[in-house]
DNA sequence: TCCACAACATGAGTAATCCTCACATTTGCT
DNA sequence: AGCAAATGTGAGGATTACTCATGTTGTGGA
């Protein structure tokens, strides 16, 4: 495998979901372009309906170029999944980092799912791809470590504010937490934006109401 | 799962999702072959690689008959979806009929998410089912409006028990409140039963934190 | 500059699968 | 029995994910 001249040293998609790591300029562009091709698609019609054959119309490449960087057509919904997974990823660390108290969590949660949401509504194409996730075994599978491990950043942060509670039971009520998120998100993006709104405000009140001392 | 077929003069499935009411005692036999051989290759390897070729085999008809009675392959999962949802949305109705206070509230609601939860154990190809309708935006309207149908029943129980309440707040709340409850039930079946059990648990305390006064 | 080789591009063809349709068989009724 | 309506059949059409043999472009060394 040559060096090439621009090279991402940090290689962004290594996962087994790209055929090979292209690594001419052209290569890499032709990458994005196939991906904001097929997110288009999705977005217009589903994933189902998504053809190979428009992706690589819309890309402008040949049916052949398209299989030379996606092994089939789940690994180009995979990778999009992934991207998305870690933009979000990242914003849950980074909302959650420096929490230490239930206040600092309750605000800091509310934040996050403000972000969330505007990440949502911006990209409503999220919910097709993760539609498409679960209607696959294997990648349901990914969708739901994606889960845990977002949990497991949320688990932290509540066992910082709360101390005294049980490790294993703030990890359930993290997953559920974070399951719902996505849950609430889906619902928002699938009405209008007044209703979307208000579900999104009573989920992070409901969040909220997770964030306290066990009462019994 | 028994869902009761004895009923020839009312159309059962009237909906568009089978081909032609079927008159003859032996279609209607054949019919619930079918639905059950679908439903038994769907819990296997989900509905994606459910070959409609296999269905007929299981069934022990011929592909042509097969389309005599479905349509296409989604009227098999809708009208499956369908069935199930109609079992829920019984026992919701039947669950949540004579609450009047925030206890017979909460009471209720844990018994009935308790046999939910049964159900679901029981037949947990529902969870398979839900993702194929989930990866149709056709399907997934539906079971948009059947969650709200749900939600209109708990905001009606919630209403009673909550008569201080805004209708429009109690609505979203409900919808929320469903569609986490699926959500959680998706959650614990695709766990080991311990968690499972711990999950649905802890939806549980938090539908039942929302079941009260708005405190700001 | 030229050449050899690796990377990339192409699209006709293959296999798998959904669904149709022209025709055969069975059932219900008189 | 005999006829019409209902039901059954499976070869084949249409679509589509994916492959592969072949052609084209870029790269690096002499």
């Amino acid at each position: 495998m040559a060096v090439d001249q621009t090279a991402p040293s940090t290689a962004p998609e290594d996962d087994g979901a790209m055929r090979k790591a292209p690594t001419q300029k052209r290569s890499r562009e032709r990458v994005e372009h196939i991906l904001s091709s097929a997110s288009r698609l999705i977005a217009e019609r589903g994933s189902d309906t998504m053809r190979m054959s428009e992706v690589a119309e819309l890309s402008g490449i040949s049916i052949g170029s398209l299989y030379q960087y996606f092994p089939d057509k789940a690994a180009i919904i995979r990778t999009l999944a992934e991207r998305y997974n870690a933009v979000c990823r990242a914003c849950i660390a980074k909302g959650l980092a420096n929490v230490t108290t239930i206040g600092e969590l309750r605000q800091a949660f509310s934040a996050l799912i403000d972000e969330y949401y505007d990440i949502f509504f911006a990209e409503p194409v999220m919910r097709d791809i993760w539609s498409a996730m679960q209607a696959d075994k294997a990648l349901r599978e990914i969708e739901l470590a994606e889960s845990r491990q977002n949990a497991a950043l949320l688990a932290d942060a509540m066992k910082r504010a709360l101390p005294g509670e049980a490790m294993e039971t703030l990890q359930t009520s993290a997953l559920l937490v974070m399951c719902f998120g996505d849950c609430a998100m889906r619902l928002a993006v699938s009405t209008d934006e007044t209703e979307g709104r208000a579900l999104v405000e009573a989920y992070k009140r409901m969040a909220a109401r997770s964030f306290a001392p066990e009462t019994g």
